[in-house]
DNA sequence: CTCTTTTGTCGTCACTTTGACGATAAGGGT
DNA sequence: ACCCTTATCGTCAAAGTGACGACAAAAGAG
């Protein structure tokens, strides 16, 4: 028995946290179908390309971001017949947690690429094309759920950051506000977590913070509580 | 830019529990690649059909099951170029979870199918074809993780089960013995995990035990503890 | 029919974690 | 100096956990 061919696309679901919000990267497609639409960024993998290796190299494309560092992670794949015009399009979802950049988003590929407030998008399943909304959704929803037992809201921050602005990255990705005093008090002592830098800032005005770097863990546990 | 086709497969991770272990339901390939060999159960996606869609007519086809009920979903995705020598072959991954069948399997497909211990294909990483360990290894893991925080290791119960029973599930697939008192205490207290049937039964000896079948609960707050 | 074995179920207790919140520390601005 | 802002520590009651004692209710042995 032989196989029928289909395209495979990777698509990319870009979040990152700026002004207290959760943002997401969109495109407006410069090509058919859905032209002029926004959408996610993704394009198809290459015939010896790996499926990370072509979200990879899309999210470069997109950002500009040196990919080794930036968190990159499966989330799942989208294969309703139908859902790409072209034909029978197989779409691997991945995503990616990106610090706020100081370098604005510079697409060779995209007409034009934004930053998005993610609540919006999530709002309204028109505003994206395709079935992205959906990929969206579970996008955002996997990033929630990582936030729980996983570090890697650190990878929404700069190299060294504060409690409080990592604090901010939880409020922004949960939307719900959480004690300073007990949120402190979780992260210092989760171990493996964070780990003190040394040196404080007063960037966020006030009294001066201390600076901090992610830690070794891998996992966090016991997790933390969404509001 | 147009796309360069590629087979697209659905395979699956079918896991029960039976004998008080973990258990996985291999094939014997009948056709090249790798006949003759043990591999996960799986085939191509058909042009019109919907990659659940795939997975679940492959489930039936190797199990017989019905599969309406069964719970299944998806694990990953895994397309490095040259995991199958047919071509550039994208594999979707699901994870079904059946409960220990007094119906043997019949499978159409399959030259033949067996449930094997999971265990030991865990710990042999050539003992199935093409990248079905790793597939594996991830299908195994998400099962594992899923039963802490979701009320899903009802999946591999029948419709009435006893508290110990439940236990029994847990036990053979996190590997770890729990204690009966506390885990009775956890399971009964959390809402919507189990509701009693009303009636007893002793198949397992010894005192009379509460059957109970699945609650409406989507996930368990606060989780189980593994181990 | 009584005793033993086996499993089910309830309780107790010390310990940890959580969530709510008071209090103090240490900068900048006026 | 005083106030405003953010950082950080401490306290306390409530809830959850892990360890384990105790009793209940069946089957099987004698």
């Amino acid at each position: 028995m032989d196989f029928e061919p289909m395209g495979v696309a990777a698509d990319l679901v870009i979040l990152t946290v700026r002004d207290g919000e959760l943002q997401v990267l969109l495109i407006r497609r410069g090509i058919e179908p859905h032209k002029g639409r926004w959408a996610l960024p993704g394009g198809f993998v290459r015939p010896a390309e790996d499926l990370e290796a072509a979200a990879r190299r899309e999210l470069a494309e997109e950002t500009g971001l040196v990919s080794d560092r930036i968190h990159l992670e499966q989330v799942a794949t989208y294969g309703e017949p139908g859902r790409d015009p072209r034909g029978r399009v197989v779409s691997v979802a991945y995503l990616a947690l990106v610090p706020d950049l100081p370098t604005p988003v510079a697409g060779t590929d995209a007409a034009s690429a934004r930053w998005v407030a993610a609540s919006g998008v999530l709002a309204d399943p028109d505003r994206i094309a395709f079935d992205h909304h959906r990929i969206l959704v579970d996008g955002v929803e996997r990033a929630r759920a990582k936030l729980e037992y996983s570090p890697l809201a650190t990878a929404f921050c700069a190299d060294e950051f504060t409690i409080s602005e990592l604090r901010g990255i939880y409020e922004a990705v949960w939307g719900t506000p959480l004690d300073p005093r007990n949120f402190h008090r979780k992260v210092t002592r989760t171990d493996g977590f964070v780990v003190p830098v040394g040196a404080t800032t007063t960037r966020d005005g006030g009294r001066p913070a201390q600076l901090f770097q992610r830690g070794p863990a891998t996992f966090l546990y016991p997790p933390l509580n969404r509001g």
